[in-house]
Parts: C-alpha cells; structure tokens; sequence
DNA sequence: TAGGCCATCTGGTCCT
DNA sequence: AGGACCAGATGGCCTA
C-alpha cells in the first residue's frame, strides 16, 4: 500500500470516524447478541448489509467518475514529478470500497479462525459451554494434551496419572486448571492419603483410571451430576497442582520450568509428518533423550497415596476447587468419545 | 480501577 | 490488482 493510501485513510478517519466507528460497535454488539443466541442469522445479515453498502457505494461510484472528469482544474499551477492522484471523491469511495470488502474479509477470515478454535476446544480434555477456555489456553491445553499423547503412543507404557495430568496443565492458568478440574468434577483433595487409601491400589494408575466407573474418584462430599460426567479423557485433566511438583514424573521434562507461564520449550510431539505420527522407540537424538519418558510409574516408587501425598503437601498454591464454583460439563462430541475409546484401549493394553 | 480477553479496523507484506 | 495473512491499535466487556 502506497503512502497516499495512508493519507486516505488518515483523511478518511477523520472524516468518517463516527460512521466507521458506529459500524464497528453495531457489528460488535451484534456478534455479542450472535454469541448469545448461539445463532449465525445475525452476522449474515451484518454481511448483506455489508454488501447493500458496497452496492450503494459502487452505485455512487460511477456516477462519481463522471463527475470527476468535469471537475478538472486549470487554475492551479501543475506541479513536476510523478502526478499525485487527487484525492477525489471518487477515490475517496474507492478507497472506502476496498477498505470495506477489505474489512469484511477480515471480518470473515477471523470468523473462520474463532470457529476452527471452538472445534479445538470441544476436543481437547475440556470442554464447556459454560465458560470457554480462552483461545491462548485452548492452544496451551491442545498443545499439552497433543504431547502427551504422543508420549504415550511412543513409550507404548502407562504413565503415572499424576505425572500425565501434569504434563496436561504445564503453563496453564490457574483458573484454567481450576476449570479442568471443574470438568472432571474432582477436587484435587481426592488424591490426598486419607481419600486415596479409599482407593484400591490398581486404581491409582492410569490404566486402572481410564477403565475406572466415571465416579470412582469422587470424594464423598462432593456434588452429583450435573455438575459434570467423567469419561476416560476427564482424567486427563485432572490437575492438583501443575506447577514445580517435587513429583518425579512420567513426563519429568514436562515439568520443567512449568512456572513460567511463557514456558514454550520443546514440548512438540515427537514427530509429526504430514499429519501421520511416527514413533520411534530408541531415541534418536539428544532431544528426544531428554524428553523421552525417563521412569514408569511403579519404578520410582511414585505411585499410590504417598506419592500423591508428598505431592500435596510439597504445594504451597494447593489447587482447591470450590465444587459449587464448577462449570458443568456439556458434553463431548462423538468424534472425542471414540477418541477416548481408543485411549482406553491404548492404556488397557500397555 | 486495572488487567485480561475479545472483536474489529487498519496498513503492510506476500502471493497468485 | 486483489486476496490472504499478519500484527498493531483501539475500544468494549467482564472480573477480581
């Protein structure tokens, strides 16, 4: 875009800020009322408004460019050098026309983004209606979940649930990690001793977890339905604490550096072409050593109620969540239960 | 009231 | 030339 584009828009900001502005707030309360609703009808009409004012404008434009060729000027002295358009009042509305269709485009394009992320959030391991996770911590969670999985897929071995959950929630928010837990409508007191002991030692995996009644973790006090359903992806979400655990984890490198929340370190998948994973077994590289699962749940010594207890009692932000402060969970798609049957699968059968 | 999140507008750049 | 994409700016809404 040439300079004399920027004064255009300078001039035309001035001389048509209210109307631009009017616009803009007229289409934004309209996408509020849109969101509300949960309809499309209201910014279909936003965009044939958009094209009746498009048609008015090359309508006017036409007429325009006749009027310009009458508009010549002699009195002026000509200048030298390249001849600077004027500014007419049709190129003012040819300006305004492709800033317009420009506008509406962009308008579009970002409509089509803002949808692609809302079917991310319906698959990642939280999902609400209720309160949406933000398109910064929809993109942190996909990533997380997408890793994990990943090594999972690679390792073939279970990982120690606690460790896995964490890995999940690296970099989360707070709140984020509070909703998860929200989702999966457990309170991260359910891992601690007294309420673990409760819980049969093959049910302190994560392979146990994922065939495990959707409501074994529940602590007694805690709300019924519907406060949420947990199918086996919930588990996944479970976060007591995310951040600097003393836990030794199946994901040990995941948890590195997990306080700072613009940690973006290499927690890619370990390979990914052309959308097919391929996993290899040895790690082939200094990196995938240092991020390869470096200790099986039982190994170590971490699993069952000490582990998850030392955990606890290491946290200084104990993650409680106030159940009555939980989103419901709305419900996976079907595409995300046959996802988590195959996870199921994955885990029952390593 | 400050900060986070969001939608939109805008101009620049790259590509077809 | 026009469209796609991007990043900065701006203002509204919401919440702690």
């Amino acid at each position: 875009m040439t300079k004399s584009y920027t004064e255009e828009s300078m001039m035309l900001e001035s001389q048509n800020n209210t109307n631009w502005t009017d616009e803009c707030h007229s289409s934004q309360d309209e996408h509020d009322t849109e969101k509300k609703n949960g309809a499309h009808e209201t910014m279909h009409k936003d965009i044939e408004d958009d094209e009746d004012a498009l048609n008015r404008l090359e309508d006017d434009e036409e007429e325009e460019e006749e009027e310009e060729e009458e508009d010549g000027d002699d009195t002026k002295p000509k200048r030298r050098g390249p001849k600077k358009k004027k500014m007419t009042k049709a190129r003012l509305q040819r300006f305004k026309l492709r800033r317009m269709k420009a506008n509406a485009r962009e308008r579009n394009r970002m409509h089509g983004l803002n949808d692609a992320l809302e079917s991310l959030r319906k698959v990642v391991p939280c999902y609400s209606k209720t309160q949406k996770l933000s398109k910064i911590e929809t993109l942190r969670l996909a990533k997380n979940y997408i890793w994990a999985l990943s090594e999972i897929l690679r390792s073939g071995k279970s990982p120690d649930l606690m460790s896995f959950v964490q890995a999940l929630c690296k970099g989360l928010s707070q709140p984020t990690t509070n909703l998860v837990a929200g989702c999966l409508q457990l309170n991260p007191r359910t891992f601690l001793p007294e309420q673990s002991q409760e819980i049969p030692p093959h049910m302190q995996t994560a392979s146990a977890s994922f065939s495990a009644h959707p409501y074994s973790y529940q602590t007694p006090g805690l709300p019924s339905p519907p406060y949420g359903t947990m199918d086996s992806s919930h588990i996944f979400h479970v976060k007591p604490h995310a951040y600097g655990s003393a836990l030794e984890p199946f994901f040990e490198t995941a948890l590195t550096d997990c306080t700072s929340p613009s940690f973006d370190g290499p927690l890619s998948p370990p390979l990914s072409v052309n959308g097919n994973f391929s996993f290899k077994h040895e790690p082939s590289s200094e990196f995938e050593k240092n991020y390869a699962f470096t200790m099986h749940y039982q190994a170590a010594g971490l699993a069952g109620p000490q582990t998850h207890a030392s955990l606890y009692a290491s946290s200084t932000q104990r993650c409680d969540i106030p159940m009555e402060n939980i989103m419901s969970y709305d419900g996976h798609s079907h595409h995300e239960r046959v996802m988590n049957a195959q996870l199921n699968a994955i885990f029952h059968d390593s």
